[in-house]
DNA sequence: TTAAAATTACGAAAATCTTCGTAATTTATT
DNA sequence: AATAAATTACGAAGATTTTCGTAATTTTAA
């Protein structure tokens, strides 16, 4: 990715990948569950993060439609190189580490990561 | 923690962290290794710095030394925090499993990794 | 004891982000 | 058709970050 999306992209870019192409009018509501967001606000963003191709939009009707660009995956894996490499000096395995350490996940989701270890491990690469 | 650092308040945390108090002279110097910065400019930031309590500073010498208030866990677990947040919808599981799917780590990282999910579910919390 | 060198203090410019007001435009209603 | 309602377009203010230049201060050296 070009740019690292800002929070408000990235509240935005989370609506829009939960609730599929949506009006600003739509966002701007799923967003005021959480937080007062002037609608302005919400449209002006939107119209910034169009110019910056992270959104397309269909403007055949008057109230326009925005989809994302990217799949949440290759921007979750961009914030994450960014992270591992300014806080955690390059090493995923701390950040992983620090993760679980601190946050937890329930029995189900340790269970999809240890699977996942082995996967890895039979698979015979990894390093670095 | 109340402030989120900055690209650049992380990078000076971690060249502090790594070696130690430091003038502003070395921590450029450090700097200046990787990306060109002038002294002033990271004479400013750690001034903004200290100033935010990030740092605390000895003024007895000419040359301030400077010491970081917090240690790098707590940074980088509110940095998690924030990126679990808005970026995995709360989810660390799925974080932890784009990390790894993603980035890869060394068999060793993987065992240590493996091993602490032992203990937590032998410790038997977890969940959220 | 001057002059040079190093450091801190200060201010400010450029870039980005967040916010919203107001104007212009389009659609719907009376 | 005229008015109201909704939407888009535009511009700008305030905050923060990053960047330095310049001035003031302190130490070192000639």
């Amino acid at each position: 990715m070009k740019h690292k999306p800002s929070d408000s992209e990235l509240e935005i870019m989370q609506v829009l990948w939960e609730n599929g192409p949506l009006t600003v009018r739509e966002v701007n509501d799923h967003l005021n569950r959480q937080r007062r967001v002037g609608y302005t606000t919400t449209l002006k963003i939107m119209q910034i993060m169009t110019e910056k191709m992270m959104l397309t939009r269909d403007t055949e009707q008057r109230s326009h439609i925005y989809t994302p660009v990217m799949e949440p995956e290759e921007i979750q894996s961009s914030i994450l190189d960014h992270v591992v490499k300014t806080a955690f000096r390059g090493k995923t395995s701390s950040m992983v580490l620090r993760a679980l350490g601190h946050h937890k996940a329930s029995h189900e989701e340790l269970e999809e990561i240890r699977m996942l270890i082995e996967r890895i491990e039979k698979r015979g690469d990894g390093d670095i």
